[in-house]
DNA sequence: CATATTAGTGCGTATTACGAACTATGCAAG
DNA sequence: CTTGCATAGTTCGTAATACGCACTAATATG
């Protein structure tokens, strides 16, 4: 009987969760945009606010060219939310550090997100909660480098 | 205790979801990539591929300006994946319909996208497949229009 | 030491998106 | 009916984002 058309089950979870995620890139957009951030300047600073990487991994993380987070890094420091700084390992080197205001943006647009993705995390049922770092970690494919 | 940083649990959570987002619509973008499709007409596509609108409405689908939207379909309709139709109920507005080869191509971009999501679908625990249309409706802003 | 390799930057270009201005159609009132 | 206003779409100029390639500087490797 549902053989007629390909469509299966997992079909329709996929495109739920892809619709979801949709929705929830469009929230971060937009609180983003509050704060006069592109989606992938936040992204970053959501990235350096716990980490202080090179350029190069930043364009791993971010699965950017590095051509394009020399941009993205440069708009970013000339507002000060980042800063350059020579690594003292590795001559070639640039290590990015987050500004003090840069953090505290990020915080300030982590709790709006927080805020209004809150009604979804609520309405999910308890042992997701569990299984979200496994998901992640099942999607994830450079992040364990 | 847990009142020194106002990280909650549900911050955590809302970062997982983020970052499980990130990660599907990179898939997305990937795969549609792969077919020579931006994200955004990927999306177009599978927004019309059960559904007839007209630009208002797909505008509102997707969220972007009518104006950006006129862009977005002329490259599409140029490249024979949607046809403009004139609306018999108003002299103004047009009628957007996906055409057999748009069909193919969506079908095609969705089957390669369910395939590396599955791993992640797999992971999710039973009754979460139950909870995503609820978490989609609590979600969605303007679907339900 | 000669030669890769790696890190980062600086082009030039294409795409995507926005907002404002404009056309055409439809809808009210008076 | 015609004057005025709202709605549907398009066009145009502009800004941001991202790419690939060429280039410099520093570091490995033979």
């Amino acid at each position: 009987m549902p053989e007629e058309t390909v469509a299966t089950a997992s079909d329709v979870l996929t495109d739920l969760l892809v619709q979801i995620s949709f929705e929830v890139i469009a929230i971060v957009t937009r609180v983003a945009a509050e704060q006069g951030l592109s989606l992938t300047s936040a992204r970053m600073l959501g990235i350096l606010r716990d980490r202080t990487l090179t350029m190069a991994q930043l364009a791993d993380y971010l699965g950017l060219e590095r051509s394009t987070v020399s941009g993205l890094v440069d708009r970013a420091e000339k507002r000060g939310l980042v800063a350059r700084r020579a690594s003292a390992a590795d001559g070639r080197s640039t290590e990015l550090v987050i500004t003090a205001a840069g953090q505290e943006l990020a915080a300030l647009a982590g709790r709006s997100v927080s805020v209004r993705i809150a009604p979804v995390v609520e309405r999910m049922p308890a042992d997701l909660h569990k299984s979200l770092p496994a998901i992640l970690a099942a999607i994830s494919p450079s992040h364990l480098s």
